[in-house]
DNA sequence: CTGAGATCCTGTCTGC
DNA sequence: TGCAGACAGGATCTCA
């Protein structure tokens, strides 16, 4: 479900746990996409020091005798919310209770994961992450030389997060909308013009779906339980058989990578 | 090295 | 109403 405009809100939204003792936690024992190797009893008793965003990753830091990071990625389903009790609902899979508030893991298809760990410079999911696409660093001369390398086509090359982190299947398909790019169209046959085009799509799309609170399509929801709005603003995703904003084609839904893509032929190429 | 395809898991929706 | 099949905000693994 979370591409990085929803993680970043769910990050935001949980920063009110900061400085706040974990008295107690929960785990379902499900396996999740990855099983934690430090155990979590190990969280109890813990002070947490800061809160971040890598990627769609939430790094929460934290300490007791020692210190540590829990990592939290929400995988397609994952939520995370806070409440003022819990019982443990159908997919909640982890749970830390504070002095008056509890924040509560969920994920219906277990492709998310919480873990510990207890070096993040070393932690092996963010070695090799691209730039964040809101970063300078994510720029034309960057796009530029790493575009020339790729052949296959760019739509799935944007979801690589080798290339840009947090951009997933629904800022993947507007931003190529936005920019009027082919999905289809091998990255490395991008012109300048394109490029600059792209980034910039990539850019404001990013940010209007943070400004706008995420998109929810089915179940999205942030640390309050409440939808995005973004969601109103498609003018691809989902669309398939629907009339363009832009002209008369019908936008059509293809398969990339086992992955839906939306794009208007007319406007597109 | 690259890129394509399968795969993890649960639930919902569509069409026969 | 039942049931099979497609599909869903992700990312990793294997294979050619």
């Amino acid at each position: 479900m979370p591409e990085l405009p929803e993680v970043e809100i769910i990050k935001n939204g949980i920063l009110s746990i900061e400085n706040k003792i974990i008295k107690n936690f929960y785990s379902s024992n499900k396996k999740l996409r990855v099983t934690t190797s430090i155990k979590y009893d190990k969280v109890l008793n813990a002070k947490i020091i800061s809160i971040k965003r890598i990627s769609k990753f939430i790094i929460i830091e934290l300490v007791n005798s020692d210190k540590y990071y829990l990592i939290c990625h929400l995988g397609m389903t994952g939520k995370i919310t806070l409440k003022a009790d819990f019982n443990a609902l159908k997919h909640d899979h982890f749970a830390l209770e504070f002095d008056d508030i509890w924040l509560i893991f969920n994920d219906q298809r277990r492709f998310g994961f919480v873990e510990i760990i207890k070096d993040l410079t070393t932690y092996k999911f963010i070695q090799g992450l691209g730039p964040e696409p809101l970063s300078e660093v994510f720029n034309y001369e960057y796009l530029k030389n790493k575009l020339k390398t790729i052949s296959k086509n760019i739509k799935t090359s944007l979801m690589d997060n080798k290339l840009v982190v947090g951009v997933g299947n629904i800022y993947a398909n507007e931003s190529l909308f936005d920019a009027g790019i082919s999905p289809l169209k091998p990255a490395n046959k991008l012109k300048k013009e394109e490029i600059i085009t792209l980034l910039n799509s990539v850019k404001k799309i990013i940010k209007n779906a943070i400004e706008l609170g995420g998109s929810s399509i089915k179940d999205y929801v942030n640390s309050d339980g409440k939808k995005g709005g973004f969601q109103k603003t498609f003018k691809v995703y989902g669309k398939a058989d629907i009339k363009c904003v832009n002209c008369d084609e019908k936008i059509v839904r293809i398969v990339q990578n086992q992955r839906s893509t939306f794009y208007c032929k007319t406007c597109q190429k």
